[in-house]
DNA sequence: CGACCATTTGATATGGATCAAGCGATGTGG
DNA sequence: CCACATCGCTTGATCCATATCAAATGGTCG
């Protein structure tokens, strides 16, 4: 049996694996959960403290886990697109919360069936266990996000987007600018600024503040 | 079986959950690996990129886990102390590098041996999976730093220091401030004064650069 | 149409980085 | 065992990126 995670850490590869594992034994066992529930635009899926009865695998939408901060801010841990599955990396009690970003359908699989199967199924446990090192992953390259500029953060930010999305060069926010602010530890108006920059040098273009067409990949950077 | 890790997301219970994993079969499987290797000070114990072929458990001295980053500087992701197993979180190939902080003392232990275990037992897989969530869960931990001011950070790894050496207010740090400065992501010099200004406040003092002892612990914040 | 939310843009403030220099400790070789 | 070289730490002066505060503009939905 493999354990170790295959792929390298670039936010590239995380999409890669993000694919490969949506045909895993741990999805299948969203396959018999029956039709996926609908959420509202910023409904609550879970709130932070709250009992971790459930795993979630987006059926359409986008969702976003995060974390109130002592002073009050909310950071963004991450975005989820079809396909992606989140909840896992709780514990008994939620450590995060999450919500709808779009309305958006989930199919949702009770924690214990999950842990049971675990139980018997030494496969099912290794996949666990990627998810997780996939989690980790994910999160190492948001904390290096940390230590760049607003400049480099946006644009990264915008890149991995494109990827998410599979789209080429033309992306269809999802998250108003306040969400994005969140992800990347700025302020609303320094990413409004630089996104105006990067227009004015002819990289991106936006025909509207939600819709961003990537230009020019090398005045990016 | 029990795979949810149990425990809270303060870098406090992270202690606790280092203690109690001292004892489980993974760690137990360190038991029968001979006497410890030395590594002299601020000698590499792995590199990036290099094959990842043992997962490592301290028996004296600390070592510090790092990536380097685009520009030259370095990330330190963490410091390990007696007790501690690193080296789990890689891949195939290591994704950061290792070195001694304090000439230290470690076991080594092959992967090849810890993923065949798993294969037989699934307790083993699921102590992976729960040194893995303990690991995200410091990186959380870690990341969250990175949105505090720079007192606060000083703070927060003081406090964290004080409990990993479960000393008493009276602190001997292994690391020089170049290291607390990478692990913090601020300069030197800016460690150097939030302690200088934390010693004007009486919080603390400084018989010398290395040892440092807290004193009023609500000037701290 | 009007109200509210999202976004942009401008002016100013500020925390931490950077550059520069001096001081202290530590260890090595003569 | 001392002298000097090196490394680690501190302190000062200045600069700059981003936050903060404030206001205007744009978009969307009842």
């Amino acid at each position: 049996m493999r354990i170790a995670v295959q792929g390298r850490s670039s936010s590239l590869a995380r999409n890669r694996q993000r694919q490969s594992l949506t045909s895993t034994p741990v999805a299948g066992l969203f396959d018999r959960t029956g039709p996926p529930t609908r959420y509202a635009r910023n409904h609550s899926i879970f709130g932070e403290g709250e009992p971790a009865e459930y795993l979630y695998k987006i059926a359409s939408g986008c969702a976003r886990t995060f974390k109130t901060l002592d002073d009050g801010r909310r950071q963004i841990w991450s975005f989820y697109f079809p396909g992606d599955i989140f909840g896992l990396e709780e514990r008994q009690q939620h450590s995060s919360s999450a919500e709808a970003v779009t309305r958006c359908e989930l199919f949702a699989i009770e924690r214990k069936l999950v842990m049971s199967r675990a139980a018997e199924s030494n496969v099912v446990i290794s996949q666990l266990l990627a998810l997780t090192n996939l989690e980790l992953e994910r999160t190492h390259s948001h904390f290096r996000l940390l230590l760049k500029t607003a400049h480099e953060r946006v644009v990264t930010f915008l890149l991995e987007m494109e990827k998410c999305k599979n789209a080429r060069g033309d992306i269809d926010l999802p998250m108003i600018r306040q969400d994005i602010a969140a992800y990347l530890g700025l302020t609303v108006e320094t990413v409004s600024r630089v996104l105006a920059s990067l227009e004015s040098a002819s990289a991106i273009s936006m025909p509207t503040a939600r819709r961003i067409v990537l230009c020019n990949r090398s005045l990016l950077h």
